[in-house]
DNA sequence: AATGGCATGTCTACAGCGTACACATCGGGT
DNA sequence: ACCCGATGTGTACGCTGTAGACATGCCATT
């Protein structure tokens, strides 16, 4: 040891300096991420921004792929937590701090919870409410959309909040695949907003220029636009005036919709009496009792047999 | 001239074989972009494909960015069309084949069209259909989704698309800026699926591994989901057996949001029988014919006059 | 106490990207 | 005859992710 200058450090400095560690660098690139955008984050920069060289990360992190998904699995922290009257909420960054509220302290599935104590209330509620608090994470970190990838696996704050959403939407009594379906797509709708809402966040950055005053500008497309009938006219008529917010817009449709079909498939929710596979009643008329005209054959002949 | 090979290429070569040009360039890069995805349209290889060196292409285009919205146009050539019944139907590729179908050929915006008398009929299936058609081009176009841009502006095969949702989505009677939200709403439906389909195509590719066969091999993932008791009881229950597909069912639902808010909305369409404003009924009661108290007050005058 | 092995960090190098810049060639108008 | 703009070429720069060889320090075993 010829370097004085180390052991020094070493012995007198502060302990917790010295190691790069998994938690560090996630916590780091999510930062650097949420300052600057994924594409700011490379190994370089990042490595920079620690204070190591390059290759040092790749001993704690076997590539960019895996180091995205531990940031996006760490931004999604808080998700899923059920939104309660408790004043702490911004218990947010880190993959350190364990944010996510253990699913088995679980919002009443099971034995009536205290605070609701009808189940199917208020979803509706609940479910836009988690697709605001989605659409809030993905503000905070604008570069989540970027992240997005169908073959990653999900970490435990991803299906968190998944499982929150499936929890809400369960409650509307449609069946299993469709609680999944419905669930997935008001997930869709927040990506689909968030992507939108990143993009833009993005392209006004990098022009440094607003919506507003970009668009104003395209004279030289506009008129081109004379030729398309429907489109001049609703312009005309004042449609790009005072624009709905596109996310609040597309939820609460997507919300209608989940809604209309709760009244058409529900009665579907029912066992035939006989062999306890789902009833589908008709579209009209008395509800059926039996899945087929054996069951209810079958039902006849035993009610006779015990009556006689 | 001291090369002859030059001067013999020159003098007996095929004439049109030469110059490199911006549509020969898009068409090439659209290729590319099909057979490889966006990724692999790079300015190198795509110059290598059409046999000239990297910067000749800098002769015809800009840049890459420009090159990507010459592209993304040209391959939404045709989504804009009418169905008709005529049974040429494959003429999508090229942005030298015009096959924008010149939006003044409209489909009877203005007088009554001869196919479909009534203006409101089939928004819903004409709808839908549009939007199958936009998943139809982004399935033979995956690349598309990678390519979109707030911030580009639209050629005239995306507004010509759009034209059509928005002449569709104006026979419900809609106010003139929900007319523009619903139609974007179907829109942004349309993406996301092709986003998420595209993804997952290129993750296919990429691993070589399908869907089914990946997931299948998560065990040490699903080892972890006990936790979550509402994911796991809709496991069990069946709901992951046979989901319903993702884009069927989430364009059903949003054309249900919207019919839900077409009745929640149109009737406010009525106009004041004395100054002709829009009059919004109340949520219940009696519908209103007037649009305030002075208005009905005026009417009764004018009533009492006449009749006297 | 010495030693071997492992974890950690560093350095150099490579293939790929978009594109700026200097240069060669050719056709057409002055 | 001359020049000039359009077109194509070749080289080079800075950026990316990461492979591979190398140095160092700590820990467990001998």
């Amino acid at each position: 040891m010829a370097n004085p200058e180390r052991s020094t450090e070493l012995l007198w400095g502060s302990r917790t300096r010295g190691g790069l560690s998994l938690d560090r660098i996630v916590r780091t690139a999510v930062e650097l991420a949420d300052a600057e955008g994924l594409g700011a984050v490379s190994m370089r920069r990042l490595a920079d921004r620690l204070g190591f060289t390059t290759m040092a990360l790749y001993r704690h992190v076997p590539g960019k792929a895996v180091l995205v998904a531990l940031m996006y699995d760490a931004a999604l922290a808080g998700w899923g937590a059920v939104p309660g009257p408790d004043p702490e909420t911004s218990t947010d960054t880190g993959p350190g701090s364990d944010a996510t509220p253990g699913p088995d302290a679980n919002p009443g599935s099971g034995a009536g919870s205290v605070t609701s104590p009808d189940p199917g209330a208020d979803w509706r509620a609940d479910l836009a409410a988690w697709a605001r608090g989605g659409l809030d994470v993905h503000r905070r970190h604008p570069w989540l959309a970027d992240a997005e990838d169908p073959r990653r696996v999900p970490g435990p704050n991803a299906v968190a909040a998944f499982e929150r959403a499936l929890e809400i939407t369960a409650r509307t009594g449609l069946p299993p695949a469709e609680v999944v379906a419905a669930a997935s797509l008001v997930s869709g709708v927040v990506a689909g907003a968030a992507q939108r809402s990143a993009a833009e966040a993005r392209a006004e950055r990098g022009s440094g220029v607003g919506f507003e005053e970009w668009w104003g500008r395209r004279d030289s497309l506009y008129a081109h636009l004379d030729r398309y009938p429907t489109l001049s006219r609703l312009y005309r008529e004042g449609a790009y005036d005072a624009p709905p917010d596109s996310f609040d817009y597309g939820l609460e449709r997507t919300l209608d919709g989940i809604e209309a079909r709760i009244r058409d498939v529900v009665r579907y929710e029912k066992a035939c009496e006989v062999c306890g596979r789902p009833v589908a009643d008709g579209p009209a008329g008395r509800p059926r009792a039996y899945c087929s005209a054996a069951c209810r054959q079958r039902a006849y002949r035993h009610r006779r047999r015990t009556e006689a």
